[in-house]
RNA sequence: GCGGAUAUGGUGAAGUGGUUAUCACCUGAGGUUUCCAACCUCAUGUCGUGGGUUCGAUUCCCGCUAUCCGCACCA
């Protein structure tokens, strides 16, 4: 029932007419075309944006252990190597000849070669060849070569000739990684913490569409998580024991069907196969239902192993019902230490590390055998480092002197004189581990589409039309307050403009003023892009000091003194 | 990228090989109006883009761009 009035078609439609004329949304250089794939956030969507930006911070910061960084989308591509995303979406296709049609080569070879995702061009193309692979389209055998589809923008830091091969990130969390040093030491070395980032991510689609759903530049919001995963964090899952949560676990597995589960519950069975992970599933439902998405259309989905990004080893997409069915919002990834382990090895960095201390310290009693550099230097020579770290890695003291290595071909002799035996006393007080990770990654476009969708309302009145209502939170409203003068006359319009003028100058509030036409078509206008509260002026007003103070959703009005009005205004969310 | 459909004020639509392109809503100004899209007068604003055919193209043809639907692709 819900479903179907969200999922309707023409509804979306007339929503989207209605966000473009209103000022929320529109496709970008209209002026020249539109570019597919690109949106215009317009004076009212701008700040509806903004202000769901900002609750999403909220929310993360006040967790106390959350930071928030930014770094900058033009990403140097050794960074993207490392992180696997030159290859991820590195893709090849291949092209019928004979019809024209399009497919990912690797797909094409699935069943063919044990791993096609991992061939290059050329072998692509032999393969295809090998196994006499038929257009799925036309049946004929005729590939053109296999061509790379890159989903990344590329761009080039410095003069295109002499300069540096760059992308657009695709996502905002490889910047938080690499901050990772600057990150721990600002938490003084003490996980598990956090970091967001909030900012654009870019992805030359082949071919967007749907609207918001899939963008070439995008508002992501993505929380990086590090844990130290030897240690037992307890999330007190049982305070959500209220809510159950819609889970599509392993969709290719045994349980493919939905559940509903508390998360305690999830996480107990192993359904949710980490309690952290859990935990950040409730916060983000708990997000959504704030920021106004319908909790009844609101979905956990597991990821089976193929389909797993290639860095996650558990991961849940909360997917919203709208227009366009059910669409993945969020992603919510056991990452494990992919990421900071691959930038280790690409960049030799070893700041990408967390030192764990022991509980107990080990301290290990040993006999070293140690070179007396004054003997074995006038000897040696520039050969001394092959007799140091030779001596370094024996694992026990030779029973034996003289002592015979040899080294590429030559032979070098030790005797019992050049070396010194000594007690060492080695106390271990901990171990350099790389944390593990966990990511919710947010669309915030696709979010604040669903939050639009769910919000918008059409009300049947008695004649043909419907009444349109946007039912925004107070949260996200990009306009908190109307000032009405019930007439620009007599007085009511300066009073009107004083008001606004006043609730202006308070702090994070939005107020407007609209004096023209009648008063029940301005309420309208108010309703329909949002406005919680309409506040009227009235003769009374004039008099008494008072003002009526409707409220969008009932329709309902009261009258309170200004004084009593701008308390709440104060008081206001 | 392929196939199909579409593109007319801010929005939604009508229409035409020929003088000044139509309507509703919206918006603005004035009037009227004592609380939920009322009314009156006036005003602003449109044929996606490039080319072709033609004396003349918003209309016919072709390319491009964009949108929607299917295929493919994709977080």
């Amino acid at each position: 029932m819900l479903k179907q009035m969200i999922g309707d078609e023409s509804k979306s439609r007339r929503l989207m007419s209605l966000l473009k004329k209103r000022g929320f949304l529109q496709p970008a250089f209209e002026a020249y075309g539109g570019v597919a794939g690109l949106y215009d956030y317009g004076p009212l969507g701008g700040r509806l944006r903004r202000k769901v930006m900002q609750k999403w911070l909220d929310h993360w910061i006040s967790l106390g252990n959350i930071v928030e960084i930014d770094s900058p989308t033009i990403t140097p591509e050794e960074v993207l190597k490392a992180s696997g995303h030159i290859g991820a979406f590195n893709d090849y296709a291949s092209e019928c000849n004979s019809c024209n049609s399009i497919f990912r080569s690797d797909h094409l070879l699935e069943g063919f070669h044990p791993n096609p995702d991992s061939l290059e061009g050329d072998s692509l193309d032999k393969e295809l060849g090998v196994h006499k692979i038929t257009c799925p389209t036309c049946k004929k055998i005729d590939w053109l070569p296999a061509k790379p589809l890159n989903l990344m923008f590329s761009t080039t830091i410095g003069p295109s000739n002499i300069g540096r091969k760059a992308y657009m990130r695709p996502e905002t969390a490889q910047g938080m990684f690499l901050q990772f040093p600057s990150i721990y030491r600002h938490f003084r070395k003490k996980l598990p913490f956090g970091a967001v980032q909030m900012g654009k991510g870019y992805r030359n689609e082949i071919s967007p569409r749907q609207g918001m759903i899939r963008l070439r530049e995008f508002n992501m919001a993505e929380l990086e998580y590090f844990i130290d995963p030897l240690m037992k964090i307890e999330h007190d899952l049982g305070q959500w024991d209220s809510f159950k949560l819609k889970l599509i676990p392993d969709p290719e597995g045994n349980n493919s069907e939905e559940v509903l589960l508390t998360v305690s519950d999830a996480v107990e069975m192993g359904i949710i196969r980490h309690q952290t992970v859990g935990w950040f599933m409730i916060k983000t439902f708990e997000l959504m239902a704030e920021l106004g998405i319908n909790s009844e259309l609101i979905r956990f989905r597991q990821h089976e192993g193929d389909e797993m990004a290639h860095y996650a080893t558990d991961c849940w997409d909360l997917e919203i019902f709208g227009g366009y069915g059910w669409i993945e919002c969020v992603g919510i990834a056991y990452r494990g230490c992919y990421d900071l382990e691959a930038h280790q090895k690409s960049s030799n960095s070893n700041e990408l590390k967390a030192w764990r201390e022991f509980e107990e310290h080990i301290t290990v009693e040993k006999n070293i055998c140690s070179p007396i550099q004054s003997k074995i230097g006038p000897i040696f020579k520039d050969k001394c480092k092959i007799i140091t770290d030779y001596l370094e890695l024996l694992e026990e003291i030779p029973k034996e002197f003289p002592l015979k290595i040899l080294n590429d071909g030559i032979e070098y002799i030790i005797e019992e004189d050049m070396v010194e035996i000594k007690e060492m006393k080695i106390t271990q007080r901990g171990e350099w581990f790389t944390p593990h990770v966990i990511e919710p990654a947010f669309g915030i476009d696709r979010i604040i589409w669903h939050i639009l969708e769910h919000s918008h309302k059409e009300i049947p009145k008695k004649d043909d039309e419907n009444y349109t209502l946007l039912g925004l939170k107070t949260d996200v409203a990009p306009v908190d307050f109307t000032v009405y003068p019930l007439f620009e006359k007599d007085g009511m319009e300066i009073l009107s403009k004083k008001l606004v003028e006043k609730i202006m100058s308070m702090k994070g509030i939005n107020a407007n003023y609209d004096g023209s036409k009648s008063i029940g078509r301005r309420y309208a206008r108010g309703d329909e892009v949002g406005v919680p509260f309409a506040i009227t002026v009235d003769h009374q007003s004039l008099e008494d000091n008072t003002i009526t103070l409707r409220e969008r959703d009932t329709q309902t009005q009261k009258r309170m003194s200004i004084e009593d009005l701008l308390e709440f205004v104060s008081e206001y969310k």
